[in-house]
DNA sequence: CCAAAAGTGTTCCGTCTACACCCATGG
DNA sequence: CCATGGGTGTAGACGGAACACTTTTGG
């Protein structure tokens, strides 16, 4: 392997999660006490470095595998981090990414062995370095993403109701939606299917459960909501 | 300054400019011949190193410049590039960025100085590593930007004619539009000004010579097209 | 029996789309 | 005088928003 760069720099490279769930009727990101220095017990982001023999989507798999136990994720890029400053110590450039996770997948004793929690993502506390910001425009995406993609199935449990799912695009979207009318809109997309199961832990009378089937929307991609 | 992440692996870090620019009713990307090992004549972005002592969004900027003679361009990041072997020689990470140019505000000689060439977007040739994968998300970004915000006047002269904008707006989408809908759109848009200056360029009747008012848009920003 | 959530259609209004002809001028 | 691009309005279709009452059942 010859070297071709020789004069220019190199820098620590690490990827920072930004984990959504939903629960409660309310948006969450997963943070925790950072428990490194430098900011050693400040409010962060999930983390790692990016090691030589991975990519850095790879990187972001498997620190989230490494803190949920999950894989296959949905998961998508945010964007690079990268002022000078960003981190007291050494120049470390940050790559962000978000991921869906339903919440009721995740053991609440892997919360606590890492030192993580639930934060509901109205009530953010201010976080080491760039976190918030990262954050910010995380969110971002992942509105628009769920607005034009049926991703947002990813933050429920397989079968759902449609009260659920309408409380999650009120969460995401921040915005009352007339149940008639958010429900005239799934009727039109057949891959939101209808199943026989009831259920009752919502309500005295129950709610029929739905899935989401991804064969018959790849036969016709349609989602608008 | 102390060392914290000692164990782990530095990497190079660099950006790539996606360069953008309208003529001739065609979308064009900036493209040239490699000059540096490894790669060296292979059809490629421009980019560079970041430096120490700068921001990824600076170095951004700073290349910008470097290439066009230009500055505050408009410019938004299009993701970090990280496979471990898109780079045959060393590991380097590459940040990519698309910039919106006008055309005629950058000079034919600079383009041979630095062996650049506009390249129509529909006619892209093979390109070093992963530049074309670079471009394919620059573009689903810059489209998605200019349906939604009004930047699309970065890739026009400050006057232009609403025929001009029109064209660009069929490049950029690949759809043709309704010459009388465009404008009963535009009319609705304030910040669309209209001059007393007639363009006698494109036709021999002579149009109307356009500007976009920022100052009028900040006030009531809503954009669509 | 009543509180609490599930479920269900219609009307109205505004927006988008389709569409064709006259105008001004340079060569 | 004619070829070329500039400029203008209307009608019909469609989609989104507003809106209220009945059903079921656990406690």
């Amino acid at each position: 392997m010859t070297t071709f760069y020789k004069e220019f720099q190199k820098v620590f490279l690490s990827v920072d999660c930004i984990i959504f769930g939903f629960d409660n009727s309310k948006l969450k990101v997963l943070i925790g006490r950072r428990q490194m220095d430098p900011g050693r017990g400040e409010w962060s982001l999930y983390g790692g470095f990016v090691a030589a023999s991975e990519s850095i989507e790879e990187c972001a798999a498997r620190t989230l595998f490494e803190l949920t136990g999950l894989r296959n994720l949905y998961m998508r890029q945010v964007g690079a981090f990268g002022q000078v400053d960003r981190d007291p110590g050494e120049r470390v450039i940050s790559i962000a990414y978000y991921a869906l996770i339903n919440v009721k997948d995740y053991d609440e004793k892997q919360l606590k062995e890492h030192g993580v929690e639930w934060v509901d993502i109205q009530a953010l506390p201010q976080l080491y370095s760039d976190h918030n910001e990262m954050i910010r425009k995380a969110l971002k995406l992942m509105r628009q993403k769920l607005r034009t993609e049926p991703v947002g199935f990813r933050l429920l449990p397989s079968l759902f109701t449609l009260t659920q799912l309408q409380r999650l695009y009120e969460a995401v979207t921040g915005e009352e939606i007339d149940k008639r009318n958010f429900r005239k809109r799934i009727k039109d997309m057949d891959f939101i299917e209808k199943t026989e199961l009831i259920d009752k832990t919502g309500s005295k009378r129950g709610a029929f459960l739905y899935r989401f089937n991804k064969r018959t929307y790849n036969e016709d991609p349609n989602f608008k909501l």
